[in-house]
DNA sequence: ATGAAAAAGTGAACCGTTTCAGCGCCATTG
DNA sequence: CAATGGCGCTGAAACGGTTCACTTTTTCAT
């Protein structure tokens, strides 16, 4: 089963290979009579023109980026995606979204993809396991394609565009703390990102730099995973008394968050009456649930957007331009998941906004 | 600025083309040191080797779909990009998506990109404006191009995998006036969408077989937008007395339902007791959400599967393949956001299942 | 030093389209 | 009736890589 070509056709219709490529283009320099015979032998041989031969010839005008994010189905990266795409259209790009599903062999089949049909650069959240296996992006750095990472990956210089997730949880955890709140747990994501690492660091901080004493077992590993983070949340308060639950809970992501909304109301524990609740994110639907949570906003807009604009900068650029590395500012928005339990002078500290 | 080739890069480097083309693709042939030297060339001149130049030799052996959704924020696409993604997974294809955002001008203008970029089909949930403008679903016919359509295009010939929404709609309905429920109300979706008429269509159907009486003011345009909803339900209830309340909602989709149980809860209305709300959809936040959503299922995995299957299917044969049409069951999810107000004996009929 | 084998590099053919100058033919015009 | 022009079509060049049979260079054992 060979490829059929547009010579095939054109042989079997008795035509040059010319008019075949008019009648596909659509030109008008073709008879109708002449037009619909080579349609029907077009259908007749199942001919499929091959989209890359078109490009070849002339400057391959198509104007489009990709952009590889590690989950369809959360709001946070469908959101700077998004952001990326209202960059990208107004430049006339067209974007192209695809999930590795923080699939290490998903993101480097991607990536190759990209570049194999001249998507003309990518934004990439890279997913890093273990002893880091990179060679894909460097591979990418070898043939010039122009790419933004989402995250910081040791052992590359490539273009970055982020957000500090220590001072983020850091901020969040100083709040609380000047609340007057003491029994304070961190519900830590996925042990392998290197979010949660981060953010687990941001917890330490704001301990380090206030009069409470950090202690490990403040952090309790519970992953990202919606019902994960339910049945997690049960066990670890139904695993002790009633007197020894913590007075706040800060969560890796929002929909975690959700989650242990949820399990507590399971428990008949009331938010933020009887546990504080600080999410991570600010994704649409934290705003939408009845008791509006309190969460750390990522500008996942901004995040996509700026991300487009240094990519296509790079594109357009005839030369290799310094590699540039963003960090944007997060916003501790408190709305009503979260109560002060008693008010300290810290908390009128200046960068604590209201939503 | 003319584009730079590895013939540039040979002549400049020294070297032929064949081994400038050996040092990108890795190969061992090449000494460390010529290696290391055509690369800083490679670098000097910015040199981006075109990918699809490279496919053009080989059967261009790679194999990936796309997936063309309306909205990259809707948990109901992304979780039908998913079913596809799983499924295409298993068969060694790759997956990419882009969002039209309803825009039919954008929809023609990925279906365009899809096919020049040769990915091998694409699965497009369409955008129809008015009077219908398809012509790129007849240019993808001509050149042969699989694709699965996850709405029916009347005017056009396709495979077709959808949900039966006016049946699904009736059934809901139809619960609602067996459960005593005479103040039904529909908030229906954007004018210009065929769901929306479907559903309309399928409320109407369930007054006609049962005792009560149609109304066209039972019809309230409200749109799926997350915020107009909010407001326009505001505005509909604060235009009518109390005793005048519907006590029964069905609404276009599960965002909007949860548009308006939060502007219900402005209102300090309560759902169930006071109104009754019915989603559609089923989309992942509905059942987190804390009075969880009664509503009508649509088996998003599975849309995306069989589209996936059906458009593999098509990518694979030698030949041109029948179309084909499947539609798929919808399921009715009775949760917390209704309630019965008298029993009668309709209720007892076999489909209502419970979750 | 020598010859054979291994390594490194060459270059022309090839992939499947598009493009466009030009050709033959027919209809129109003066 | 010759000249003109437009239509419909042809065919070869071009696009930018890869491939591989072949040549040149290097290595290494004798």
């Amino acid at each position: 089963m060979k490829k059929v070509t547009i010579a095939d056709v054109a042989k079997r219709a008795n035509y040059s290979k010319g008019t075949v490529s008019a009648v596909i283009n659509g030109k008008n320099s073709v008879k109708p009579q002449t037009r619909d015979h080579i349609l029907k032998v077009m259908k007749e041989l199942n001919f499929r023109p091959k989209g890359v031969a078109r490009n070849l010839r002339g400057t391959g005008q198509d104007k489009s980026i990709g952009i590889i994010i590690k989950d369809l189905n959360y709001p946070f990266y469908t959101s700077i995606a998004t952001g990326a795409r209202e960059y990208a259209s107004s430049k006339g790009y067209s974007v192209i979204v695809a999930s590795s599903d923080s699939d290490h062999e998903r993101e480097k089949e991607l990536s190759h993809l990209f570049s194999a049909k001249d998507i003309k650069g990518a934004i990439i959240a890279p997913t890093v396991e273990g002893r880091a296996e990179i060679e894909h992006l460097f591979r990418l750095k070898m043939i010039n394609y122009p790419f933004v990472l989402l995250e910081d990956v040791k052992g590359i210089q490539a273009n970055v565009v982020a957000i500090d997730n220590l001072k983020a949880i850091k901020k969040a955890v100083s709040y609380l703390i000047a609340s007057g709140h003491t029994k304070i747990v961190h519900f830590a994501g996925p042990p392998n990102s290197s979010h949660t690492q981060e953010r687990i660091e941001g917890f330490r901080h704001a301990f380090s730099e206030s009069p409470l004493v950090f202690h490990k077992d403040m952090i309790v590993s519970v992953g990202s995973n919606y019902d994960e983070s339910y049945s997690k949340t049960l066990d670890y308060l139904s695993s002790r008394r009633r007197e020894d639950y913590p007075t706040a809970i800060v969560c890796f992501n929002d929909l975690q968050a959700l989650a242990v909304m949820t399990a507590l109301r399971e428990l008949n524990l009331r938010v933020p009456q009887d546990i504080s609740i600080i999410g991570n994110d600010d994704i649409y639907y934290a705003k939408i649930y009845p008791v509006p949570l309190t969460t750390i906003r990522a500008p996942q807009h901004e995040i996509g957007r700026k991300a487009a604009e240094i990519l296509i900068e790079n594109i357009e650029a005839a030369t290799a331009l310094p590699v540039r590395r963003v960090v944007l500012d997060t916003e501790f928005i408190i709305r009503e998941s979260s109560r002060v339990l008693q008010t300290s002078a810290i908390i009128h500290e200046p960068d604590f906004s209201l939503s």
